[in-house]
DNA sequence: TCCGTATGTGAAGATACGGTTACCAGCGCT
DNA sequence: AGCGCTGGTAACCGTATCTTCACATACGGA
């Protein structure tokens, strides 16, 4: 499996993907030596690109020359704001005025840098940029999550019971991750849709459903005397090893390992 | 996924919280006015603040002339960042070099202005590191809302008596939710209704009453002794927790106390 | 006290939601 | 090209949930 980043819920790369968009040869020939040197993946898009198309590419950030894009820009900015609510965006173009800048942020996007610029100074930013979205996911990372019979080793993209692997596909495994680490919190599927598809569902998304499904399935298989998760109606879905034993005794444990776990989380975001 | 969503439990706090570490007077006044009229709140800090002060004011962002420190300003920015990592800093300083703006972002900040700049700007950028942040983080909802022998877990949609679920559905949930959230106050029915349903009420509607019915079924067959949804005859409704029981003398008041414990907290917090 | 209106209650009908399965498209590999 | 695997889409169906209605009861003003 290719260590490649989702804009979803990777833990943290070592080397970032960003997508360029410009025309300016000299500034991409620069602009590409630089990252070179930082080790990062580049792409450059051509100024027709769909903020559709960009989804697929996974990207950690995409650079943006409005000016290449033409009168559309903004129509097209906001488009890609919003279908990509998890992208960092930043605008590198030529001069501009005070009101368009303002009016770029506004849109959604999180920085903006006038040319010429030094490019030293456009990969700090966009370093800034990740580097905030990035905090936050990384705290607890690579120890198992234990859970009822499961162990989900994230450093494998693999989840086992007993030592047997569920033998999870990757989006199955990123969404058993997702799930998992949320601790008994319900995620909304418009949630959980974001997170590992990176843009907005469209209604009549049925895909969280399925993969719900999928997952159940394999886990039902190699835990039949388990449920994990546990669906509400209207809502989403929630993570929680709860044994369908009827002496159910020992089992809240469990339970309650989960409750502790998760008032931890609380903790942290409070500070 | 219902439209409902957003109204009723929304996180965002409509304003934020800055402040400005600067001592350019006219500067101060220009942002300040701005400031005031997108309604944030505003505290001016000294240059000699030391970075474990800030904590306390919980801040969403602040702004910081670096020239102000004076020298030892990036041992300042650094340990600023270290010790709050979700603080966003917005560096808004007279002429710099590239290598100082990189070297600033490379020590956590999130962004870096150049005076003289708009202040329109300014709020711009702040509200695009803000945005970014919070983003990640509102998932993590608040602290359960406690009254009587019911607990209201937002992060699961559910509420809970001893530990047992009330089995709420969406509607019911965000019902209870926002009667409980109000402390005390008497919700118009009207006002009930656009916030759960998002439109104005057809006359005639019973919508809402039958969904008190609903939860006060629910709460009565877990907690019998205990009263929580109160009728106002011509107005709408009132929660707040109240004891049946016959030696009522204690009771209420400890259920007072902890209505207003509750708001103060929400209050606070929100800010 | 009576009466008009507001609210409580229960249930039936309509709707939206989620579970499930089948099928298709893309992609890497042989 | 053929194969197998993964991910995504569409459709069907049972059911949880919501809405609506009819009727009972409670309230408040005259």
């Amino acid at each position: 499996m290719v260590q490649s980043e989702g804009i979803a819920s990777e833990p943290t790369p070592a080397t970032l993907r960003i997508a360029v968009l410009d025309r300016d040869s000299g500034f991409l020939q620069v602009l590409d030596k630089r990252l070179e040197r930082v080790g990062w993946e580049r792409r450059v898009l051509g100024s027709s690109v769909a903020p559709r198309a960009i989804v697929p590419m996974r990207l950690s950030a995409v650079i943006v020359d409005l000016g290449v894009i033409g009168p559309s820009c903004w129509e097209w900015l906001e488009r890609l704001c919003s279908e990509l609510p998890e992208l960092p965006v930043v605008v590198c173009t030529g001069s501009s005025t005070v009101a368009q800048r303002v009016r770029g942020l506004r849109l959604g996007a999180d920085d903006w840098l006038t040319k010429p610029c030094h490019p030293e100074e456009l990969i700090a930013r966009v370093e800034a940029v990740v580097r905030r979205r990035r905090r936050l996911e990384s705290p607890v990372q690579s120890l198992p999550i234990l859970a009822g019979e499961v162990e989900i080793h994230r450093d494998q993209y693999q989840a086992f019971v007993a030592g047997v692997s569920l033998d999870l596909t990757r989006r199955e495994f990123e969404l058993i991750e997702l799930l998992a680490e949320s601790g008994g919190r319900v995620l909304e599927r418009e949630f959980i849709y974001q997170r590992l598809w990176g843009y907005s569902m469209v209604r009549g998304d049925r895909s969280v459903d399925v993969f719900v499904r999928k997952l159940r399935q394999k886990l039902e298989r190699v835990s039949p005397k388990w449920r994990y998760i546990h669906t509400h109606f209207g809502i989403g879905y929630r993570f929680a090893a709860e044994s369908t034993e009827v002496d159910a005794a020992i089992e809240p444990l469990a339970a309650l390992q989960e409750v502790s776990e998760r008032s931890d989380e609380f903790d942290f975001a409070r500070t």
